[in-house]
DNA sequence: GTTGAGCGTT
């Protein structure tokens, strides 16, 4: 099983590859995902990181407020899209 | 060539 995390504060310029290499040291990440603007195709500044059940908590703990690329990301558990 | 609070696709 795994949890969605949620990461904002990113800068424009952050990749899905750049954001699972920054939470792979922190814990098990299945998968990344940066949101982009379904009209421009940019980044709207901020992603998914799916993890680890048992990994999410202290990734979340440990990724939030952490300095990437010289802005400190927002990590918080992701809400659930499907109620 | 921009922007900066906010929760994604089947």
């Amino acid at each position: 099983m795994a949890k969605t995390l949620y990461v904002g504060n990113l800068p424009w310029n952050t990749t899905e590859t750049a954001l699972a290499d920054a939470f792979r040291p922190h814990g098990s990440v299945v998968s990344s995902r940066i949101i982009t603007d379904k009209e421009t195709g940019r980044s709207r500044g901020f992603g998914f990181v799916e993890v680890e059940d048992a990994d999410a908590d202290k990734m979340v703990e440990a990724m939030n407020g952490f300095d990437f690329a010289g802005r400190q990301i927002v990590v918080n558990e992701a809400k659930p899209r499907q109620g």
